[in-house]
DNA sequence: TTGCCAAATTCATCTAGACGACTAGTTATC
DNA sequence: GATAACTAGTCGTCTAGATGAATTTGGCAA
């Protein structure tokens, strides 16, 4: 609490070397302080690593090892031969009964946006088809997509359909890309989700790179279970969503 | 990159060096595949670094970037001084508009536990007072507990009570641990959850460190508001799930 | 002005080596 | 037999330096 009163310049916050906190852990600490204590605004450009490195008399490796850090709290945002910037902005979404994309980011007055990455027919998996209630094995029809919000990747949908009553779901959507229409071309007037799973991990490679996100943020994972107003299962959908682009809300 | 012939045992899996996709990667790839390929069953233990390290052909450090991914992924367990192991066990937890931890957990036949780490009185920061509908400054009273399910820790929450209806709450959990009997005693027979907020963010060194959990794996966070019969608003709680260790679920 | 190339800047990856911290088992001692 | 001290094994942190990849900048040519 001493702390030393910093006039002017930002001299020496002088790490504790060698008392069981490791360097980079201080770093992280004092940069939290700064960044939150308003030193830097959103989206203002932090010191290079070099410089930290300097100002902190470490290696630049024991900086970047605190810059990581940062990073995958949310707090800051790093660019490869750019630099390194203080985080901002999220989206809410909700998730109800009646969750559609589109729907969600226009109420935002944000423009939704996506594109197909994989249209496929396979036997399904023992998970999915548990949760959908098939037999393994038996034919699944398998759609990926990635959703944007004004033009920025916010997450990864993958559906899972059964083949034997959705079929035509491939060549439906080459139409028309909304799958809401494609379910009401196969009989499903409406659905609603049923029940959501939802954990988080580090993303893989590919999400990180679809997403456009860091290795070091999270993807909110969740796994919702759609069914026709019969009561019947229409689809599983995993998404996955750029944790640092977005809050999820539910309401009960 | 003429990639010798690997004869017989798991000698070389060989990376492609100076392709454009880093070691670190290769290896994560390898061992991701090995693992969910049943080389190592849940629980299993995985070589060690230095072993890894020289089956790949590559620095210690390297293979270390690699494991660290793993574990933010879920797949691994990193443990100082012991070695690294095959994931496993996760606990389902229901949101809904009456979730109360130890009926959710008891209903899992697994044993909740918990422990205060935190009660005091303080001004309400900008965001919690907007929560809660009071003025910026008003006094709250803050009750940080760690919640722990089979003697492991599950999450941190962090309740926020305004302090004008609510003031008698830290000597009530002296007596009684139970917030839902301190409501009651407080004249707020029922509350039930009204909105929530989920994202996902790495932890803190303190987060970590009291759930158990490495820093590379994410945090659930969760913001509820939670309201009384009549609507109005008693308290605002934010959680800090293990990620690795449960899966929130969601009924609609 | 526009387009392109080269240099400079900045972050990313990899190697090498040293030492600290924690765990678990073994041995010495009382 | 219990306890303490030691030791080997394993992960954690830090330093140092080299090279690669992505981006920006500045200058030159058309």
């Amino acid at each position: 609490m001493t702390d030393a009163g910093d006039m002017g310049m930002k001299s020496g916050p002088l790490l504790a070397r060698g008392e069981g906190v490791a360097l980079w852990r201080q770093i992280t600490q004092q940069m939290e302080r700064e960044i939150s204590g308003g030193q830097y605004g959103p989206g203002a450009r932090l010191p290079t690593e070099a410089e930290l490195a300097e100002r902190f008399a470490v290696n630049r490796h024991t900086v970047r090892r605190a810059m990581e850090e940062l990073e995958g709290r949310g707090l800051v945002r790093i660019e490869q031969g750019r630099g390194s910037f203080v985080a901002e902005d999220v989206v809410d979404y909700r998730l109800g009964p009646r969750t559609r994309f589109s729907e969600i980011i226009r109420r935002q007055n944000r423009e939704p946006g996506g594109r197909v990455l994989r249209i496929e027919e396979v036997p399904a998996e023992a998970t999915i088809a548990d949760l959908l209630g098939i037999r393994r094995g038996r034919p699944v029809v398998v759609v990926e997509r990635l959703s944007l919000v004004d033009g920025r990747p916010l997450l990864i949908g993958t559906h899972h359909f059964p083949a034997l009553r959705f079929g035509r779901i491939p060549e439906l959507l080459k139409e028309d890309p909304s799958i809401t229409a494609a379910l009401v071309a196969c009989g499903v007037p409406d659905y609603r989700r049923k029940v959501t799973r939802i954990t988080a991990r580090l993303p893989t490679a590919e999400e990180s790179d679809l997403l456009q996100q860091s290795r070091n943020r999270p993807v909110l994972v969740s796994e919702a279970i759609n069914v026709d107003p019969a009561g019947e299962v229409v689809d599983v959908t995993i998404a996955r969503y750029a944790a640092g682009r977005m809050q999820m809300v539910v309401e009960s």
